[in-house]
RNA sequence: GGGCUUGUAGAUCAGUUGGAAGAUCGCUGCCUUUGCAAGGCAGAGGCCCUGGGUUCGAAUCCCAGCAAGUCCA
């Protein structure tokens, strides 16, 4: 990064020096003449902790409204925070930063800001460092980013460097901090395919901002190396700035942990639970908290070895064992973890995240289970769910998650029936092959573990554990976690979809596409724009290509004297292309031609029908099973369509009545259905990001479809009014994911397609049992119990017809030395009947059976008795030796055998 | 989106190289006991998830589906 860059007025008008800091060789600006460290960990250790930075001290709430009411007052517009499920977005499941808010399309300049300058605070979610929360002091899951973005135009400037930097400034003073503890160092910054300059501002060893000017965009040909990557400048730059609201409550605390400044009830109340005397006022007590916290911020405390590093250091300066402060230290860092973990999981559970082993629920159930296992190690017995909700009752600013406790604890409740029994389940399952090992005198080897973790979801100490109980040892390496991703690590080829005739598109203008303004109308004309292999673009068409689930029209082209048949349709940056069917001679069609097409009617209609039931099912799932309800996924076809939504249980039938119910009431109702062209933050700011179910659409302006209450934006082909779309009719549900329910159906023809379908099938069933559809239900039961005794009394008599023939034949038998040896052909005898017949004869000790029927081909079947067979009988050899004669096979057990041919 | 694991009695699970479907708990009846806990004896209870395939023969092997568990991106 350019020197240059940093080259900012403010520094030299307010009385900064540039210096180079003595231990990391970064540079920094500072007002302190003396200073020779950048002011960051670990050049500079925290200083602040028992040593409030601020002129008084803040909480969460307070310190929130300071700072977003600090930049109101400087002409900034407050913006409600974005949820922290990124639903805007398909490259991320969790909000990591203010900035991503307005990735990518405000970024990229496409889409205006929702205001200009703005301020936000902006929860975040980073689940990086989990190994690092409780233990470090100042790592949490869970954060607000607060932040103030210009968004800057190469003919529009907001404010840029200077203008940031003093607002920064500003509002540390106003804070009360001490201008010369104030440290600003360069560091380039580089992320998301953007870079720029930034600056990290450090007060005490912390870095409470980072204020990033990002001008840079990633490319092949760029002229600015950083890191490694070549970018180059953007027409547009941006004010990216990050506060770190729980960094600055705890610097003006100066707890000895960022746990106990921004949430000092729920720590309390954990530490209480778990039985740990938690009291700051104690002197020796904090005192190690706060040299802890202050090592903990020289190091990555994530990994086991600094850990004990830590502890060593730490326990040597108060004079006492590293393992008795570890005793000490481990149960406070477990809750400190909870209590950061149960934020976490308030966060993703408010804003609708629902547990899952997929996606962002996978995020959700990993911190859960976390949290579960942590709890159950410090004997807390209280449902999760008690602890989400103290983190409720001390954020009344989010009303919406109490709105939603309910759900919560639904869902939680579930979540840990859940956990009890992968742990239960693992349990046994270790113990089993723990067992296995132990008969053979062996370890249990590590692979083994690895299995239960991956395949079973068991975590390796409770694996150890188990194994323990039964006296069994496992060996666990540190580095166990990455052994588990090692067997991940195959290479993901990326596939990057390759746009036919990209060349030739790309000089074609946008396809005026009518049938937005035209639904109804099913004939056009157009003239050809390019023609290429069998594909036609048209200046303008009534074709809808496919999009957002639903599948390309067909229909005809008339050029002259001949019909095209369009059997594809496809659109590539906003450009149409129909694909015409094969046909024999060479198209006679050229740039310039007039083309009548016409629609495929039927077609159509089906998928708007489709289409528009899938947003009117949406909804009623909504009102029938909360409204933690969101579409993961749709598919249309002409004959039924799907819909994924995310919910935590299984759909029980009854719900898929009601369910079935309301949608087709939605369409009795026959209400208008509303689309309208709108500006994108105008419509996000109108109808939040429900609107974006179906996907994110790229561009500026986007169509917003009203269908009941259900709002998306949505650029398919819909009926005009509900009642268009004739019966719905639910034709089943799977669960394609835990988490996520696929509900299927089919709306008007189709649906009576399906009626007619469902009512064949109880009508060809009813008759085949010759009664009326009413009885199925109880004949059917009837006909199976009959069926079962049936079965019973076959083989009650099989075994019975077995013993009197046994009884017939035993006279006949043959001495041979020691054995008695009988065979015979039981014509008409099964398999089964043969066997049970030389079982039967081979109860007798030394009695060697051999018995043949001619059922299906030949079946063949011996026995020996026991002292037989310890005189070397092999019934097994004697039997596939004429198994074999026969053409067949055979073969068995030394006293028992069967074959055929 | 990818990987791995599992579907057998009401429950928890065995089931060796393919060759007669089992155990424990629970259930029913009888016996023992003042009663309970328990013990003894007898018994009921199985579309071995579904559908194909291989085979003389499949709970077991192969393929597809359904249901469930789990790890990762």
């Amino acid at each position: 990064m350019l020197e240059e860059e940093y080259d900012i007025n403010f520094f030299y008008e307010n009385g900064f020096i540039r210096k180079q800091c003595q231990k990391c060789g970064s540079y920094f600006w500072t007002r302190d003449r003396d200073r020779d460290t950048c002011g960051d960990a670990p050049c500079d250790p925290y200083s602040f902790i028992g040593n409030p930075v601020f002129k008084k001290k803040f909480n969460l709430a307070q310190m929130r409204e300071f700072y977003l009411s600090y930049f109101e007052k400087n002409g900034h517009t407050r913006i409600e925070r974005y949820p922290v499920i990124a639903r805007w977005r398909n490259d991320i499941y969790l909000t990591i930063a203010s900035i991503a808010d307005f990735q990518p399309f405000v970024t990229s300049g496409q889409v205006a800001p929702p205001a200009n300058p703005l301020t936000i605070s902006q929860p975040c979610i980073r689940l990086s460092d989990l190994d690092a929360v409780g233990r470090s002091g100042r790592h949490l899951t869970t954060f607000e980013m607060m932040a103030h973005h210009a968004f800057n135009k190469k003919d529009n400037e907001i404010y840029w460097k200077d203008q940031t930097l003093q607002l920064c400034d500003g509002l540390l003073n106003e804070l009360g901090v001490d201008p010369f503890a104030v440290t600003y160092k360069e560091e380039p910054w580089a992320g998301g395919g953007n870079a720029g300059a930034c600056v990290e501002v450090l007060i005490g060893g912390l870095e409470v901002a980072t204020l990033v000017f990002m001008n840079l965009r990633q490319s092949k040909d760029g002229d600015i190396v950083i890191k490694g990557d070549t970018y180059r400048k953007m027409d547009n730059y941006i004010v990216d700035t990050g506060y770190g609201l729980e960094r600055l409550v705890w610097a003006s605390q100066g707890t000895p942990t960022v746990y106990d400044a921004i949430f000092p009830e729920v720590v309390g109340e954990l530490m209480e639970l778990a039985g740990v005397e938690h009291r700051l006022e104690d002197k020796d007590y904090a005192n190690i908290l706060s040299q802890n916290a202050r090592l903990a911020g020289l190091m990555d405390v994530s990994e086991k070895a600094n850990l004990l590093e830590l502890r060593k250091q730490v326990a040597s300066n108060i004079g006492i064992t590293a393992d008795k402060l570890g005793t000490i230290m481990e149960p406070v860092e477990t809750a400190y973890a909870i209590a950061d973990h149960a934020r976490c999981i308030t966060f993703m559970m408010g804003d609708g995240i629902i547990p899952s082993n997929v996606k962002a629920g996978y995020l959700a159930r990993l911190v859960i289970r976390r949290t579960m296992k942590m709890m159950q190690d410090l004997g807390i017995t209280i449902p999760l769910s008690d602890i989400i909700q103290m983190h409720i009752n001390h954020l009344p600013e989010y009303p919406e998650f109490a709105d939603r406790f309910d759900v919560i604890n639904d869902i939680l409740d579930n979540e840990e029936k859940k956990f009890q029994e992968t742990l239960q389940r693992g349990k046994k399952l270790i113990q089993k092959s723990a067992k296995h090992y132990k008969k053979k005198g062996e370890k249990m080897p590590l692979d083994t573990v690895i299995d239960m973790y991956d395949s079973h979801g068991i975590p390796a100490e409770i694996s150890k554990e188990a194994a323990s109980e039964v006296g069994v040892e496992v060996e666990l390496p540190d580095n166990f976690y990455s052994l588990v991703a090692e067997r991940h690590s195959r290479s993901v080829q990326e596939e990057e979809k390759e746009i036919p005739h990209a060349g030739r598109l790309k000089k074609l203008p946008p396809t005026k596409r009518l049938f937005y303004d035209e639904p109804k109308r099913m004939e056009f004309e157009a003239v050809v724009l390019d023609v290429f292999d069998n594909n036609i673009v048209l200046d303008s068409t009534l074709l809808y290509p496919e999009g957002g689930g639903q599948p390309p029209d067909h229909g005809t082209f008339m050029v002259d004297d001949s019909l095209l048949k369009v059997i594809d349709v496809q659109i590539f940056d906003g450009v149409v292309i129909h694909t015409i069917e094969e046909i024999e001679d060479e198209l006679h069609i050229r740039k310039g031609d007039m083309v009548t097409g016409k629609v495929d009617e039927k077609r159509r209609m089906a998928h708007a029908r489709n289409h528009t039931a899938t947003h009117i099912i949406n909804d009623a799932a909504r009102q029938v099973l909360g409204e933690h309800i969101w579409q993961a996924g749709a598919q249309k076809f002409a004959d039924r369509a799907r819909l994924d939504i995310s919910h935590y249980k299984r759909i029980a039938p009854e719900e898929i009545n009601e369910i079935e119910m309301i949608a087709n009431q939605m369409v009795m109702e026959n209400k208008r259905v509303i689309s309208e062209w709108m500006d994108r933050s105008t419509a996000e700011k109108r109808y939040g990001f429900c609107l974006y179910q179906g996907g994110v659409p790229p561009g500026d302006r986007i169509r917003v479809l009203h269908v009941g209450n259900d709002i998306e934006a949505c650029a398919g082909t819909h009926c005009t009014f509900t009642g268009q779309v004739g019966p719905i009719k639910i034709l089943k549900t799977e669960r394609i994911q835990d988490g996520v329910e696929r509900i299927e159906y089919a709306a008007g023809e189709a649906a009576v397609v399906a009626f007619q379908t469902r009512d064949k099938l109880l009508r060809s069933s009813a008759e085949t049992l010759r009664v009326a559809p009413e009885q199925l239900p109880s004949t059917i039961e009837r006909f199976f119990t009959e069926w079962k005794e049936f079965k019973k009394e076959n083989i009650r008599l099989k075994k019975e017809l077995a013993e009197s023939r046994v009884n017939h034949l035993i006279e006949n038998t043959e001495q041979i030395k020691e054995i008695r040896f009988i065979s015979s052909r039981v014509d008409g005898a099964d398999a089964d009947e043969l066997t049970r017949m030389a079982g039967e004869f081979a109860s007798s000790d030394d009695i060697v059976a051999l018995l043949l029927s001619d059922h299906e081909g030949v079946k063949i079947a011996a026995a020996a008795g026991d002292s037989a067979v310890s005189k070397g009988v092999n019934v097994g050899n004697i039997v596939r030796e004429i198994a074999s004669l026969t053409g067949g096979g055979g073969g068995g057990k030394p006293s028992m055998a069967r074959g055929g041919g």
